[in-house]
DNA sequence: GTGCGCTCTGAGAGCGCCCTGAGAGAGCTT
DNA sequence: AAGCTCTCTCAGGGCGCTCTCAGAGCGCAC
């Protein structure tokens, strides 16, 4: 759900596309494809290793009007979770590298409200009890038709909270989830997907202090062993960009332990 | 002096956290509004001055299942604070007596973690500015619709997350694990690593004599082998910047036995 | 008072954390 | 291929923080 924002004149917000309020409780709007939610296509990542799998769920969701993306294994999974920012996942529980209970649990760790569909083998009741305590939804045993596979997917949609897309705010500044953009004051700010990450992660957590363990760990998924000078240049970017109209500093070195957002407090 | 509780019986809000299993592929259920946080209903306190306002909102949020308690200005909304631990507080900005920006300002000094949404006035763009800038997580413009009320107070409680963040406090001395930093009254003090890491040891066992060979073991891990003059140095840094303001002492010398942290009057 | 030893103080040196500018490489678009 | 964006690496350097040192201050015992 996209909120109105007052103030700014809202030229390009009108161009994006999203969905303004329905103040009343009675909203008997247009619903367009079953496939849709928030007024958009849904969008769905399959992750499997075998292509002959992706490539049939593809079609089959593609043709069922959701917009699929595809993963072979746990790593790319996760990446393109970042990127993609599915509805849904359809997870196979076999997977090469990261296994799928744990790319599950890292999914679900990082977004809550993510749906996740997971693939079992054929019964082994056991990854299922494994599947759901790691945070899946819903589970379905292979071999499946692709009525039931559609079927389950519209089901996990169909709960999905009508949001999500947040407006996430710290004092001048706002990030929307939505379009991974920022703003601060009037100013509208491109990010880059890492930026973002790494600004979200801050934002989550306002007047906290992060270690660069933590947000290393975080916004690229691995610990870098000592070495965060990745991480301070992109403090660095988000800096930059964040203090480019000469605003006082959000993000604070501490020098020894991490950086914290803060207010610009004297 | 009352406050509402919810009054449906949720059994299942008890497992709130978990997202309830649909093995079965056609799942119509309705997943119960997340109202709670750390497995209790969350407490959500709404402070206007006018009871059309607070009424209102006190029945549609007790409707959602929170505990809700209201106040009626500013003086009576940091009282309840104290009294009711509200995880958010709706602030109207216009308020008798104390205005809600000082409010705000207070509140969010007295709790970093607090999630504050405040009610501003029609097109008062400065008003939301300031509310921002003192500390608060949102704003929403007046007048509302009930269901964009109630969807910010769930965004903003969705966020909230159990942190081991602390305000350790003595005297007049607030020490936030947050941040890092303390508070003498309202005078804030920067402290770098290993000063914080001293005055935590101080903070922890008030009024307990702690001896040169306890607090180097502490903060520097090892013994220095007799030569304690880095704590000296240390503690002097402490008293520098803990007293710059000529408050009275906090850290006393105990000749031949260590440090006290112990209140001026004694 | 006198002397001793513990503590405080000011100044400063060195380390290493962190910032910075530049650029190589990957991925994507044209 | 060329151009672009984005990510990440690397080397250089500033300066914040830590710690040392020498000397002064001060409490305590005599």
């Amino acid at each position: 759900m996209t909120f109105d924002l007052p103030t700014q004149g809202r030229s390009d917000a009108a161009a994006e596309g999203e969905t303004p309020i329905v103040s009343s409780a009675m909203a008997t709007d247009i619903v367009p494809t079953p496939t849709a939610v928030f007024g958009r296509p849904a969008r769905v990542l399959v992750v499997d290793d075998d292509e002959n799998v992706t490539n049939m769920l593809r079609r089959a969701l593609s043709f069922e009007g959701y917009a699929v993306a595809t993963a072979r294994d746990g790593n790319d999974a996760l990446k393109k979770t970042l990127e993609f920012a599915p509805d849904l996942v359809v997870l196979d529980i076999m997977l090469p590298a990261i296994d799928g209970v744990e790319v599950c649990r890292r999914l679900r760790a990082g977004d809550p409200q993510l749906a996740i569909l997971m693939l079992t083998a054929k019964d082994a009741a056991a990854d299922q009890v494994v599947g759901l305590d790691a945070g899946a939804d819903d589970y379905l045993v292979k071999p499946f038709t692709l009525d039931v596979l559609t079927a389950r997917v519209r089901a996990q949609l169909r709960r999905k909270e009508p949001s999500e897309v947040e407006l996430v705010r710290f004092a001048d500044l706002v990030l929307d989830t939505g379009t991974h953009s920022a703003r601060r004051g009037t100013r509208e700010i491109a990010l880059t997907t890492t930026e973002y990450d790494l600004l979200l992660q801050f934002m989550r957590h306002p007047r906290q202090v992060l270690e660069k363990e933590q947000l290393t760990e975080k916004v690229w998924g691995y610990d870098f062993g000592g070495n965060y000078n990745v991480l301070e240049v992109y403090v660095r970017y988000l800096r930059q960009k964040l203090e480019a109209a000469g605003e006082p500093r959000l993000i604070h070195t501490l020098r020894g332990a991490g950086y914290v957002l803060r207010e610009p407090t004297a």
